[in-house]
RNA sequence: GGUCCCAUCGUCUAGUGGCCUAGGACGUAGCCCUCUCAAGGCUAAGACACGGGUUCGAGUCCCGUUGGGACCGCCA
């Protein structure tokens, strides 16, 4: 198996998801899986975008057993294919100008006729002087070609629709339909898992394989992702590469998971690991019809992969949001056993790594800021008194856990007659600033005792107008 | 326009001729739980594109219609 990205864009959410099933077929089969970058097209490939898909690659954990191989080293293989090609008659030099075939396809589209090279130089003997050739593939023109797709079933082709594609462009450099097969052959790959958008090209591909007598590999063709207006994916939906989404605050196993159910099912099963879509994963599972991108199903799966991850390991993967929330300064300034067991408290209320890193704030800094509405609503003048009570009886508790300072709140609130939310409620205001935070027991033990008695304090004078 | 592919709730999907009064999930709405927000639980609305066949029986097989998509490059 292999995944053959062309460096001429980001890796975005179809292609990632392409890697991804020739990944889990690879995987589950125990066969290699190689990476190979299909670079010939120099004017649009770029190291960068080399780079960024390799850096998608490992953040998703689509690891490859073989390569980066980069097709503009192996331009002399590929010359040496085509050489044998036309020294056995099977392809041909073509001295057509692009002007000239531009204006036929457009003639033919316009009236109704298929688009098809017409061979004009196929029985030239003598070169065209000043003219740097392109060398075309004899199609057959009779018959039929079948393509028997993993997928699909079998695809019948008419071989008069094949046309004399271009294998060697005049400066020399091989086209995609040439370099894949040549690839293909060469790098043994017997499983060829793309996006159904190459479905067109397999007969054509078919024909090169059995020009240069090798056995065509199986074939699947996997249905697109659209966006939700069910046009093709692009950046006018979201996000244009993984990378995107990791910066979002997205887990790579819940963008894995999310890819795999697009198209791919096990039952009524939902949330997998990796280990478990590497297990289930077949063909026999995968749909034949395009799917439509839903962000919002990603973000409620990423909320329960958040869920089934240890603490201590959101702890190392959210240290970097906090740096770039300016929470802390550098990354040993926190505890992470401490920040451990806050982010339990948050765990469950946090979508992605970001929200959770921002839910983390009032934790971490000195001083909260107070939203406006819940300051105006809840620090108001007849609760100073309530807060005073609860400040001076807090100072004693020792130690200050949870357990001990709920039993702190209801002695008050039963002294009192008041319910407990007319207490929690401006408690928890002081300690994060909002009306919306974990139970407010676990909240004050976290914030710690000094921390929280300062808030306190803080609030008691706010309340009182001071 | 030509060729090819596809068609179950808004979305992802289960379904492989009788287990279907079409199941699950996201989202939406309501209720429960409750110190708030979540999480969780329960409930509700919500789909077999249409028309013909085949069959005792069709979401499931066949044909057509309609609708969507892809390709038709000296891009991959």
């Amino acid at each position: 198996m292999r995944f053959a990205p062309s460096p001429t864009g980001y890796l975005h959410i179809g292609g990632a998801r392409t890697a991804l099933f020739n990944w889990l077929f690879a995987r589950h089969n125990k066969g290699k899986f190689i990476l190979r970058i299909e670079d010939t097209d120099r004017s649009r490939s770029t190291e960068e975008f080399i780079e960024a898909i390799i850096e998608g690659m490992r953040w998703l954990g689509l690891d490859w057993d073989e390569g980066p191989f980069r097709q503009t080293e192996r331009l002399d293989i590929y010359r040496g294919y085509v050489e044998r090609l036309i020294s056995e008659g099977k392809a041909y030099y073509c001295y057509c100008s692009q002007e000239e075939l531009e204006r036929k396809r457009k003639e033919a589209m316009a009236e109704g006729r298929p688009v098809k090279y017409d061979r004009r130089c196929l029985s030239l003997k003598e070169p065209v002087s000043g003219v740097s050739p392109v060398v075309r593939f004899k199609m057959p023109q009779y018959g039929q070609t079948i393509v028997d797709d993993l997928i699909r079933g079998k695809v019948v082709f008419d071989n008069e629709q094949l046309d004399d594609l271009i294998i060697l462009r005049s400066d020399g450099t091989p086209t995609y339909n040439l370099t894949v097969v040549v690839d293909d052959v060469d790098m043994g790959i017997t499983h060829v898992i793309r996006g159904d958008d190459h479905l067109n090209n397999t007969p054509k591909q078919i024909h090169i394989y059995r020009a240069l007598n090798y056995e065509p590999p199986v074939f699947a063709h996997l249905p697109m992702i659209l966006g939700p207006d069910r046009t093709r994916l692009s950046k006018r939906h979201g996000a244009t590469s993984v990378l995107a989404y990791r910066d979002m605050g997205y887990l790579p196993d819940a963008v894995v998971n999310y890819l795999a159910r697009l198209g791919w099912s096990h039952g009524d099963q939902e949330i997998f690991t990796r280990q478990e879509l590497i297990e289930f994963f077949t063909f026999d599972n995968v749909g034949k019809a395009a799917s439509v991108f839903n962000p919002e199903k990603l973000l409620w799966l990423n909320g329960q992969h958040i869920m089934n991850t240890p603490p201590e390991r959101l702890a190392e993967l959210v240290i970097p949001f906090l740096v770039r929330e300016g929470i802390i300064k550098d990354e040993d300034e926190v505890d992470r056993g401490w920040l451990s067991r806050a982010i339990v408290t948050l765990r469950e209320r946090s979508k992605t790594l970001l929200e959770l890193a921002r839910s983390l704030r009032y934790y971490i800094v000195e001083d909260v800021e107070y939203e406006e509405k819940a300051k105006g609503k809840f620090l108001t003048g007849d609760r100073a008194d309530l807060l005073l009570e609860l400040r001076h009886a807090l100072s004693g508790v020792e130690p200050f856990t949870a357990q001990n300072i709920e039993a702190v709140f209801r002695s008050i609130i039963e002294k009192r007659g008041i319910k407990l939310g007319a207490l929690a409620q401006p408690v928890r205001v002081a300690m994060t600033g909002g009306t919306a935070s974990p139970g407010i027991f676990e909240v004050l033990e976290i914030v710690g005792k000094d921390k929280a008695l300062r808030r306190l304090d803080r609030a008691i004078k706010v309340s009182s107008g001071q």
